[in-house]
DNA sequence: TATTAGCACTCAACACATGAGAGTGCTAAC
DNA sequence: GTTAGCACTCTCATGTGTTGAGTGCTAATA
């Protein structure tokens, strides 16, 4: 598939246009408007030939063109202009950041309202994983004789609690004990990082003192490592759907659905979480009901460690390079801040 | 306001219609169908008057009636069947209890998915309210020099986790007194029955003790004591969308705007909170927005002390009737979850 | 050979008209 | 007090004509 310079500047016109004004381009207007130089026949021309490739396509006879998955695809990929960061944008999310607000995962929530508003789409975000930081203390409290509840406080301050329903009634004395033994053993480790070594030696050594079946422990570390996938917030639904191509009929209940299934979007951020920024496109997102949407998405890291991701969902027609920019600033200040 | 019997019958009936259909109702169906016992013209000119008295109104000249705010206020007050829930909803309802989460504050999330299911409206929860519960266990943690995590066990199983930063640095020893003073003055206390003179006296031995100004401790015992209004967890917003009445133009906006502002929910569960059941009907929410929708919505309790409140959300249109069983089914297995 | 002007054609969008149907309000009779 | 009858109203669905943007093709042009 090798484009011709005027077919990319054709192409690039086309998909700019649209994402400004979400009207199909016409030759005309491409014309007059972009700085092609030729006449709209040629344009006309061109564009035949881009529908061809499969670049562009055509909702009826004689309207403009609007670009097709593969379209948005190549100018996301080639033609698409690196811009930094909105100003506005950067000082509505410093702002925020200012607030101090006291635990991280509330800043980071509220981040992502932020950044819905200054995006005006939807943003979702994983993480931050607490087991992917350094574990600083772990705190057994019983809740009853066979309850109880486990607080994980990371070295960034990251907290987490999570009740464990235990098969057996257990002394405050073993409590005591497996708490001192967890902690000692695993603090300034990384959960999820534990080899099955490790594991086997914490529960030798419980296990060892006190008088206890291995597999009830066993369970126990268990629940203690496994972080729950952390539910992903999303927000910003509204701006989404007020766009013109959620308007018309019952476009907006297929988004809806599609994003009511909340396993589903923590799947859509796992698609080809391999490269840094990363736009999936309509298609690509393989949910039918969603192939009016792109995501943009970044991971964000901690000590080399994947710490969650931040997404940005909009309509196909998103302005990608504006997001991209914004994501790249955002996913680094998530950085600082779980970094402290 | 007095009405005939006949005027009621005639009421009763449409409400009912309308809700079954969402079509508005004429004349002609009201004589065929529901028993009146009268011909269309005498129901006609019976619903003219109850469009005097405001309880019927008339979308344009010539078609049927449906009934205004006052009419399903009437409707309810007076009108509406008692029934019992439905079984199937009960089952769904039981089969979610008996999965035994673990977390009861996850089990309460889940069945207000369920609610939203088998209503097929909105689910609004706020509560439980880790401070209605007696306190079995209060635990602070150092984060690090000047950060506190505070880990709330109630004694019915409930827990909450906050994060405080404190004004200046604070030793391990430090916060080990603190964490014993808390628990041996607070533990079996309702933080949330605390008077000024039990916080005096717990500020009092701690300030005796250590060598800390009063008013950071102050603030810390605020914290401490002060529940963050526990964010309301919405679902099912897809089923009220797909209602016709918000099908045509930006209705569907409109809602989307007034639940987006979390603040708002919150204040809608505690318009009038004194009744048991209680529904708030249209333009009763004092929402422009949300004119379209009613609220049905119950409070539940522990130890006579409130512990949240559970609403549904729906059209205006909704099933009355279904709904109030449901939740007076659902208010009373939440107390039971909650007791525990 | 690449480009352009010209022109017939297509199709969505809008405005307007028309008819059917449901339902009302009113009046006069029962 | 109740009912039948009838003219009237208004929505909704359908159809028709017009407009305008835009295309595809062809033939002329550089």
């Amino acid at each position: 598939m090798d484009l011709s310079n005027r077919q990319m500047q054709i192409l690039q016109a086309v998909v700019k246009s649209y994402i400004l004004s979400g009207v199909p381009v016409g030759s005309r207007t491409l014309a007059r408007h972009a700085d092609i130089g030729v006449s709209a026949a040629t344009i006309r021309n061109e564009m035949a030939d881009l529908e061809e490739i499969g670049l562009l396509e055509h909702p009826y006879t004689s309207s403009g063109r609007i670009p097709s998955d593969a379209g948005y695809r190549v100018y996301v990929d080639n033609l698409m202009p690196q811009v930094s960061p909105d100003v506005l944008a950067v000082a509505r999310i410093e702002a925020e950041i200012d607030q101090r607000v006291h635990e991280k995962e509330q800043l980071i929530r509220n981040l992502a309202d932020t950044l819905s508003e200054v995006t005006s789409y939807t943003t979702i975000i994983s993480g931050p994983y607490v087991n992917a930081c350094a574990l600083r203390e772990i705190m057994l409290v019983p809740a009853n004789e066979n309850t109880l509840v486990v607080l994980i406080v990371t070295d960034n301050g990251l907290t987490t609690h999570k009740t464990i329903r235990l098969p057996s009634a257990m002394s405050v004395e073993e409590v005591g004990f497996i708490n001192r033994v967890l902690n000692e053993s695993l603090r300034g480790k990384y959960l999820n990082e534990l080899s099955d070594a490790d594991i086997e030696r914490v529960l030798w050594r419980i296990s060892n003192h006190l008088n206890r079946e291995d597999l009830a422990m066993k369970q126990l570390m268990e629940r203690v490592i496994h972080t729950d996938p952390k539910a992903v917030v999303s927000d910003g639904l509204l701006s989404v759907l007020s766009q013109p191509e959620f308007r018309t009929g019952d476009r907006h209940l297929d988004l809806l659905e599609a994003i009511n299934s909340k396993g589903n979007l923590l799947s859509l951020l796992a698609i080809g979480l391999n490269t840094h920024v990363n736009v999936v496109i309509g298609q690509e997102l393989n949910d039918e009901k969603m192939s009016a949407c792109s995501i943009v998405k970044v991971p964000y890291y901690l000590d080399n460690r994947l710490a969650g991701v931040i997404g940005v969902l909009g309509p196909k027609r998103m302005a990608y390079s504006r997001v991209i920019a914004l994501l790249n600033y955002v996913s680094q200040r998530f950085e600082d801040i779980l970094q402290e």
